[in-house]
DNA sequence: ATTCGAAGTCATCGATTGTTGACCTGGCGC
DNA sequence: GCGCCAGGTCAACAATCGATGACTTCGAAT
């Protein structure tokens, strides 16, 4: 098979082959739902056959899984510490982020994309649970942190939703963009606080 | 056509049949995306033929476009002044609502299912911003309405997507549902706030 | 009762999907 | 040299989808 971009027409080589199908389904899964992503697709931009995605990761389902899984092994857990967390997430979702941070803000809109088809949800879900919920509960801690955990996240995917999905303007650029994460931050905050309620007042700058 | 579950075969109804299929369809639409809903699951759930359904409606893309703007004319205007809209949203968020506000958080749900389908996308951002997203900026007012109403929705698809894609128990009921409907109409009241920044303290209760 | 049009039924089409098995090909050991 | 086998190619499969056109049936107006 003659890759069209790549000089090295890439024979006989199973491990580069199984990367470059894994990166073009990493693509085409960041942009449309799984339902949406056909095999052909995804092995057309690979500049391989299509049965060789069957072959080597056993169905599309398989390579959904794998793509999932795909990446460092930390993933969320690499957001530092408790204090830093909002900063760094507010910035995730208006993509102000080194390549890392990038990478699993990638992941969690491919969860966002093929979170309701019914092959893919329930992937979808444990994933999202074991690599990204349970990893920020981990971090933050304190008093029934994985339910402060779901909120900052539900904060996240709707951030997320509203610029990529919906296609907000006001949410995509449009005015002030350090605005946009300043407000995104501070309702970070808010969904990670552990006091019981009621109590406003930050603890002091410092 | 015996209907299976009235005891009226209902013959030769035009109006009725329509109605059943649009009724059929929203709870199938409410429930998977866009691609995962069959024209024939709607039409067996509405006791008709798959034709009828194209040659009322023009297809399926027609279909969920009527879908889309089936109900009240209102839609979202109906949640009060400005005051009122952070309790109302959060009540809607966690299904503690009236007959109507359910319907319109059903309609929410429909569209975060199918916002990423390809033929229906467009269908789905139209209706979002003209049926949720304008109404709801027209009654907060104030400077940037649009911004802090698409942050505001965002919180409300995150949260919705949390509960029902994600099935995320801990924000489903879990832990005291009150608790999370507290916290949620925090977050929008922070997402709704027009104040520049890092401006804390309410203005006092009463 | 007859007739005409709306309402409903049926069969089938074309397109697309994921998957599979048979078949080729090129490099490496012997 | 030859065989062997992993790596790759090709064609075809069954299933499903939305859509369409011809046909039948019922209701009502005359």
């Amino acid at each position: 098979m003659t890759c069209p971009i790549d000089d090295r027409p890439r024979v006989k080589n199973a491990a580069a082959t199984r990367e470059a199908i894994l990166a073009a389904a990493w693509q085409r899964f960041l942009h449309e739902s799984y339902d949406n992503v056909g095999l052909r697709d995804i092995a057309g931009d690979a500049g391989v056959d299509v049965a060789l995605v069957s072959r080597y990761f056993g169905g599309k389902e398989g390579l959904f899984k794998d793509v999932l899984r795909h990446g460092k092994g930390d993933k969320f857990a690499a957001l530092g510490n408790a204090e830093s967390v909002p900063a760094r997430l507010a910035a995730m979702a208006t993509e102000q982020v080194p390549e890392e941070d990038g990478h699993n803000m990638e992941r969690l809109l491919i969860i966002l994309r093929s979170a309701s088809s019914p092959v893919a949800s329930g992937l979808v879900r444990s994933a999202f649970s074991a690599d990204v919920l349970d990893p920020l509960a981990r971090i933050i801690g304190g008093e029934r942190a994985e339910q402060r955990a779901s909120m900052a996240m539900a904060v996240m995917m709707g951030a997320t939703i509203m610029r990529t999905v919906m296609a907000v303007e006001t949410v995509c650029e449009g005015a002030c963009r350090h605005d946009l994460a300043d407000r995104i931050e501070r309702l970070l905050k808010v969904a990670l606080e552990d006091r019981p309620e009621g109590d406003f007042g930050e603890p002091g700058g410092g």
